[in-house]
DNA sequence: TTGAAAGCGCTAACAA
DNA sequence: TTGTTAGCGCTTTCAA
């Protein structure tokens, strides 16, 4: 940079002004220093930068699962806010290891983001609130509290129901859900539908899943293994749903003649006609991009109190649900 | 960090080694020094860090696509080979605009990552050639050289030959291809193709498309609208292959039945007991983790060769190609 | 094994 | 509008 200030036969702070497009230099100093700048092959120094300016304008976003199509929209939403903010957003994604994301936390933490949006994050909600002490943190459809945590859910309550009416008003009433592992941080969905469950006079029938594909699968061998079947299965997300379907055909079952199947999400993957899934939609993007807005003013003002965002959800009907065989046959 | 030396009653340097687990520290003096760590709440600040260290341990990588899952496994295989080498991994994502990817390329290269992984770079090839004077470089599946650049590609001639020939074997002899955007990155996939089809006496036969599922879309419609169809489909990718299912299966067209389709990636879509598509298997964790290898190499040899490594691929047969029509029923 | 001193490349008052 | 002067928080010789 002095080089550069030299060259141009101006100061280093001119220089830096100039590198930020700051409007109070001269047309002629800025366009000697970007001469200088194109002679000498000079490159800004972020690092630098940041150490000096102590803000970055960065968002740190945490993608728990690259393989689950649904934090690409997520990642899609809180892109498009931030950089209308003239954010950036670094990324880093987890393969699924949970332990693996606090450390991954502490890594964007570390790089000194303004702010971190979590999408996915099943960690320890200690571990966030600790960070949330001096780092803005914004967890989408975690419900993890504390003071400087901001949140964007879905309304639990008002999915399962629409959900469950669905499948109830169609005759079924052995609705099984494959759920997320327990974890203070999505417990709400599986809550939801137990209540929606007892609200209809059914029988909740929960059995243990994970946010992947395979914890769909692995529920479906449950199934043939008790040979105890339910009518329909509401799954936790898509990717799951998707899971149980996948092995379900390869059991030989249809879908949805022999079993209906509902998830969650309205991922690109539940479009497919081939798929065609009955799903809640849940605007993962409107979802990141409120995410990165929430940041953003709290970054602008940390002592605000901790907000919550409710995006509304809608039941999709596609082909994955009907009634079932004993009716409509 | 002076706070932590002063309670600890040691200098700063003292502090920076047991920071960074330096083995030349007296058990007692860590211990002291870790406990002024915990009591004073201090965290490392890795910006700082960077700055003075000049290397960061870090790899950026930039995914011009997170709707595609292929990126999603090059990640693990960057990811993981990575680790084993002491080296996190830094994200950015684009979504698809070839003209921001230049800027997202600076982006990473700003915050001075050590090297380069591209995944689906489609980019400015000169930018990327001014890049590679200072940093490492590694492309993946994209053919850009220059000094200082990495390349990791799979074998096209081959991919094209085994498609071809799996087709032709079939009975196939109108087959298209759904080609990718022309660009000097991406050549190699529709010349193989062409070459391939020659080879066998058979008439090539391109329709421009994209890397996304809407480039098969387009190319179905533009079989529709001139009513000229073809008994098999190649297309660039898997994704796009899903898009032409898609579009047929709209139009009331059945895979294979009337037309044969093949993709590029065997992704996770591809194996989908639904979807079942015949497809190039590329190996893209393999692809993410030679990639991360190479760029750490080069780390430590700025001024070797470039090298191409070359990953084998695979035709794996599934349930979207048979015999066309008019042999076949 | 520990400490002192000299930056890493930039930004941010403040003064001119 | 431009230049001067201090750092940002850490690492790294080098010497003790």
């Amino acid at each position: 940079m002095a080089d550069v200030a030299e060259r141009a036969g101006v100061s280093r702070s001119l220089v830096s002004l100039v590198v930020r497009g700051s409007p109070l230099v001269s047309d002629a100093r800025r366009a000697a220093v970007l001469e200088a700048i194109e002679e000498l092959g000079y490159r800004h120094n972020a690092i630098a930068s940041r150490l000096a300016a102590k803000s970055t304008r960065t968002l740190g976003l945490l993608l728990s699962d690259l393989h689950n199509p649904v934090f690409a929209d997520v990642h899609d939403g809180v892109v498009e806010a931030a950089r209308a903010e003239g954010f950036e957003v670094l990324l880093v994604a987890g393969p699924g290891d949970v332990r693996r994301e606090s450390a991954l936390l502490e890594r964007l933490v570390t790089l000194q983001v303004d702010a971190l949006v979590l999408a996915g994050y099943a960690g320890d909600g200690d571990a966030l609130r600790r960070i949330a002490e001096h780092t803005p943190v914004v967890a989408v459809n975690r419900r993890i509290d504390g003071p400087g945590i901001d949140l964007v859910v879905t309304d639990e309550t008002a999915s399962a129901v629409l959900v469950v009416d669905h499948l109830a008003g169609l005759g079924h009433r052995r609705i099984a859900h494959v759920a997320s592992p327990r974890s203070d941080a999505f417990q709400y969905r599986r809550a939801a539908y137990e209540q929606a469950m007892a609200a209809r006079g059914l029988d909740p029938w929960i059995v243990e899943g994970d946010l992947t594909a395979h914890g769909g699968r692995a529920a479906v061998a449950t199934f043939a293994r008790t040979g105890d079947w339910p009518s329909a299965v509401v799954a936790h997300n898509d990717v799951s749903a998707v899971g149980v379907m996948s092995a379900l055909q390869e059991r030989g079952l249809a879908v949805p003649r022999d079993v209906s199947v509902v998830g969650y999400d309205d991922t690109d993957l539940a479009r497919l006609p081939s798929i065609a899934l009955t799903t809640i939609e849940q605007h993962a993007h409107d979802q990141g991009r409120s995410a990165a807005r929430m940041a953003i003013a709290r970054i602008a003002d940390p002592e605000r109190q901790s907000r919550t965002v409710v995006i509304p959800t809608r039941l999709v009907v596609r082909a994955t649900t009907r009634e079932p065989a004993s009716i409509g046959t």
